[in-house]
DNA sequence: ACCTGAACACCGTTCAAGT
DNA sequence: ACCTGAACACCGTTCAAGT
C-alpha cells in the first residue's frame, strides 16, 4: 500500500496526490510508549519515557497532547505529568506558557522544511513552487488541526511578517523566488499579502470543518445541537445537504490557481497589483 | 466634522468611505463612567454603574473589556468587579465562561443587523449586496480587533456553519440574494464558501496587523523585539519598507473585487464552481 | 546540573446563605 | 429574586531546597 516506487531509503516519502490528508505523526523521534492506556487521560501515569528532558521533547509532547486533547486542555502540570516531570521543571527549558505556544507554532510551521515535496525549491517556475508550498501548508494545517488555528492567531516575530508563513525564512524563500521571476518588488509583497491571506482563509475554513466538531471536551452529549431554531432559515435548511457537502480540496485547488493566475497576469504585465489591468 | 448632510436624526449614520476606519464604540447603551482613570486598571474601582445586572449588559461589558484590555485579560471575576458585582452573579445570566465567549461573538456579529450600509438588501444587485456585506464585516473586524480572532475560531451554531458569517441570518440572507439572481444552488453554496473563506483570511491578517501589535500586556518594552536574527533574510530586509507598508484598505478592494468578478462569470455561465470555464 | 516541594496569587465554578 | 462568602479544584509561576 504505502508503495515507494521510487528509491526511498529515507524518511517515508509520499508519493500520491494532495487528497489523501496524510495525518502523518510530526516527528518520528517522540518515543510514544506502548500507548493503550485509552483515549482520554487527563492525568494518567506518564506515558513518555523518563529523563532526557530538553526543549526538543517538550515541543513536540505539546505539539502531541494539543493534536490529541485540544488545546484547552494543554497546562504545563500537564504536559509534565504526560513527560513524566512536574511542571516547574519545564521551566528549566522554556519561559512560560506564552513562549511555549511560540515554540509550538513555530515547530509545526519548520514541518515545511522537512517535507520533500516543497523543497526543491524554483525547479518549475514560481507557480509550480507557490502551488507545493501551499499544499505544504494545507498538509500541515491538517494534520495539525487543533494547533493551526495558533499560527493564525500568535503575534510573528516581526511585526510586518503575517501568519501563515511566520517563518522569515519562508518569506524569504517566497519572495526570492518571485523576484527572480520577473516579479518587481512591490509586486511579490502585494503577491505574498494575497498568497497568505489565501492560505490563512481557506485553510483556517477547511480545519475548523474538520476535527475541531464541537468542543474538544464535551463531546459525547448525544443530541447534535439543535439549540437554535432552525426553520426562520428555510434556505439554509434546503441547502443543507451542500452545505455540508465537504468540497474543500477541489476549492482548495480551485481557488489557489485562480489568485496565480491572476498573480501571473500581474507579472507578465508587469504592473503593481492595485492598478487596473487595461 | 461628521457633517450629516442626509436627514439623520437616527443613529448617526456614516454616509463616508470605507476607509476611514472609524472604530465606533460597540453600543449607545454602555453607562461608561468619568473614565479618567488611567487605561491600565485591572483592579480599580467598578467603572460601570450598579445594579440592574442582565445579559445584554454583561455581553457588552465583556466585549468593552476586550477590546480594551484584550481578550487574555477577561475573567469573570475581572469583568464582574467591572461591572461592580462579584463574579458569581454573573453566573445567574451566563452559564460559563465559554458561553460567555460566544455571546461575545454573537453580538459582535450581530452588530451587522444595526449597520444601515448593509441592511438595505440586494437593493442594486447582489454585487452591490457582497460588497455592502463585506464592508460591513470589516468595519465590525477593525472596531473589534481583539474579537475578531474569536469570530474565526469558536465553534459555530450548527457544524455547517463557517465564520466569519456565523449567523444562520446572515447566511440564510446571502444565500436568498445569491439564488434570487440567478446562482443555481451549489454556485450558490460555493460563493458563500469562497466570499467567507476570502473575509476571514484578508481580515484575520489586517486585523493582527494594526492594533493588537507585541501582546496586549507587555506593550511598554523599550526594544521593538530584534530577538531573531536578521541579516540571514536579506530580501526581507530589502522589503522591509514594502512589506510593512499597510495597503490593507485597496488591497481588500481589490481582491473582493476580483472574486465577485469570478463570482459573477460562474454565476453567467450557469456553471458549477468547480468546472473549467470554456 | 537538573528536578522537586511548598508556596503564592489567581482562576472558574458550586452552593448554601444572606438580604 | 438577586447577590455574596466561603470553599474547592486547578492554574501559572517563584524559589529555596534536595540529589
Amino acid at each position: 500500500m504505502p508503495g515507494g516506487t521510487r528509491a526511498t531509503r529515507r524518511r517515508e516519502v509520499r508519493v500520491d496526490g494532495e487528497d489523501t490528508i496524510p495525518m502523518r505523526r510530526p516527528d518520528p523521534d517522540s518515543p510514544e510508549g506502548r500507548g493503550g492506556a485509552g483515549i482520554v487521560v487527563p492525568a494518567g501515569p506518564p506515558s513518555t519515557g523518563r529523563a532526557g528532558l530538553d526543549r526538543r521533547r517538550i515541543l513536540g509532547a505539546a505539539i502531541e497532547y494539543i493534536d490529541r486533547h485540544g488545546l484547552a486542555a494543554l497546562t504545563m502540570r500537564r504536559l509534565g505529568a504526560h513527560l513524566g516531570v512536574e511542571a516547574m521543571a519545564l521551566y528549566r527549558y522554556v519561559p512560560g506558557r506564552e513562549q511555549l505556544l511560540d515554540g509550538v507554532v513555530e515547530t509545526v510551521v519548520d514541518e515545511l522544511y522537512g517535507d520533500p515535496e516543497v523543497h526543491l525549491r524554483a525547479a518549475h517556475g514560481w507557480q509550480d513552487y507557490a502551488q507545493r508550498l501551499a499544499h505544504g501548508v494545507r498538509r500541515i494545517a491538517l494534520a495539525h488541526p487543533e494547533v493551526f488555528p495558533l499560527v493564525a492567531t500568535r503575534p510573528p516575530a516581526a511585526p510586518w511578517v503575517r501568519p501563515p508563513l511566520r517563518s522569515l525564512r519562508w518569506i524569504e524563500s517566497f519572495l526570492t523566488v518571485m523576484t527572480d521571476s520577473g516579479f518587481s518588488p512591490e509586486a511579490a509583497v502585494a503577491a505574498y499579502r494575497a498568497y497568505s491571506s489565501f492560505l490563512l482563509g481557506h485553510l483556517l475554513l477547511e480545519v475548523s470543518q474538520k476535527g475541531v466538531q464541537i468542543t474538544p471536551e464535551d463531546a459525547p452529549e448525544g443530541v447534535p445541537d439543535t439549540g437554535t431554531d432552525l426553520g426562520q432559515y428555510p434556505l439554509v435548511v434546503e441547502l443543507e445537504e451542500l452545505l455540508s457537502r465537504d468540497e474543500s480540496a477541489a476549492e482548495f485547488e480551485e481557488a489557489l490557481e485562480n489568485l496565480l493566475d491572476r498573480l501571473e497576469s500581474v507579472r507578465a504585465e508587469g504592473r503593481v497589483p492595485g492598478e487596473r489591468s487595461e
